[in-house]
DNA sequence: TGTACATCAGTGAACGCGCGTTCACTGATGTAC
DNA sequence: TGTACATCAGTGAACGCGCGTTCACTGATGTAC
């Protein structure tokens, strides 16, 4: 019956999740590489063994994690650009940038498992690369869409490098549909700038340096707007 | 006798040296956090007790490499500035961008130990503080040089924050002699930037993004440049 | 509706491994007179 | 220069721990007729 087989399969879909979410927790006490199966099996009150019911091996259930950490920014990054008027360029920036850096505060061991070092030894499979790609392309999208609209300028002091051209056709026919190369170069500087930015407060390069933070990365999102070319 | 105890020491400095090197290769393959005495020791050919003649304990041997680490980064960084004439203010940053990167793809391990997912469970004694600031205090000399000559224009389309006075004001107490706030936080972001990209590079954030590196590496430190409004 | 069978969740023991750190010790190297 | 003593380097055994993964198993839950 097909009630009863879902009765069976949501109460795997449960441990599934509690699983995660104890090993989520795990990860923010005992870093990546640290995240042990007995561990959290112990903590869900099973024995070790019992885990490969749910997840196979231990890298499996580290892809879970980063999947949804993935996924958790890229949410966050979409319902912010949703809150703006399409056409409030700066805007969206902002509020994007925003929602990256109140996203990484709120989850750092998260943050860190997805833009900190590499965990050694582990190979991110395919279907962790379109989660992966989520943020840049709302960014993206934005860039592509101020452009349109004529709402990019950029200086001509610094034009994009030949070696670039190649690269910037093919991020043309995906995703920034109809940039010029020197637009997306400094778009993707400026994307950089965001998570540098991020990762030096989490990873605490700015202690000592800069103590009001959300300030100074406000200061920050907005110059790179400009940066950027976005009025 | 003076001579003879020298003897000793010197084959206890060889061994230190011999135990971080080892160690030094085994983060590359293992991670911080997989850094082993026992495996350490065994590849010197020693019982793993013998190790604790050399470092008391586990966390001292990863302070050694953390802290040789900053210094290796910032000898190469002092290095590239000291090759350029003084007054080439873009010159002196761009020779010192480009030697923070090329020595972080040197040293792909190291550079993750200082400026990647801090080790779970440690805590950095007070003698890294100074390695740790040296390639800050070098890029900061150069923007107070800069300002000194006169040679610093930063649009005022974006005035520093409030929020930001104050570290400022400390800052040019010790390193940014003399430098206004907007420059200061100017430098700061695109410091930030030149970090933010190589751990871009490094973590693989720009697979399948960009794939000629170095262009556009040097494309966004010049343009980082004058950002920080250097001529 | 009732029964026979198949699927699945969870158990418990085991394999084989590695780790950091301590401790009592041997033997070599240095020091003082 | 020779001898008595102190320092140091390295040994080997041990403590107590945790890990990922496999496997044969019990018992419960679902499925098909």
């Amino acid at each position: 019956m097909t009630a009863s087989r879902t009765a069976r399969e949501r109460v795997r879909a449960e441990l599934i999740r509690e699983i995660t979410d104890i090993a989520r927790r795990h990860l923010s006490t005992e870093g990546a590489a640290g995240l042990s199966l007995r561990a959290v099996a112990r903590e869900m009150g099973m024995v070790s063994s019992a885990i490969y019911r749910y997840f196979p091996t231990k890298d499996d259930l580290l892809t879970t994690l980063i999947i949804d950490a993935y996924n958790s920014v890229g949410d966050a990054v979409e319902h912010a650009d949703s809150g703006c008027a399409r056409d409030d360029f700066v805007g969206r920036w902002l509020e994007m940038c925003r929602a990256i850096r109140a996203w990484a505060l709120a989850h750092p061991h998260e943050y860190a498992l997805i833009h900190g070092t590499p965990v050694p030894g582990y190979q991110a499979p395919q279907d962790t690369v379109d989660p992966a790609s989520r943020d840049g392309v709302m960014f993206a999208r934005l860039i592509a869409d101020a452009h349109a609209a004529g709402a990019i300028q950029t200086p001509d002091d610094t034009p994009a490098p030949v070696e670039f051209y190649e690269d910037a056709a093919a991020l043309r026919e995906t995703i920034f549909t109809g940039v010029p190369d020197e637009v997306i170069l400094r778009a993707l500087h400026a994307w950089t700038w965001v998570y540098g930015s991020v990762s030096f407060e989490l990873f605490g390069m700015y202690n000592n340096v800069i103590s009001k933070r959300a300030a100074t990365f406000e200061h920050g999102a907005l110059s790179m707007a400009h940066y950027a070319g976005l009025r």
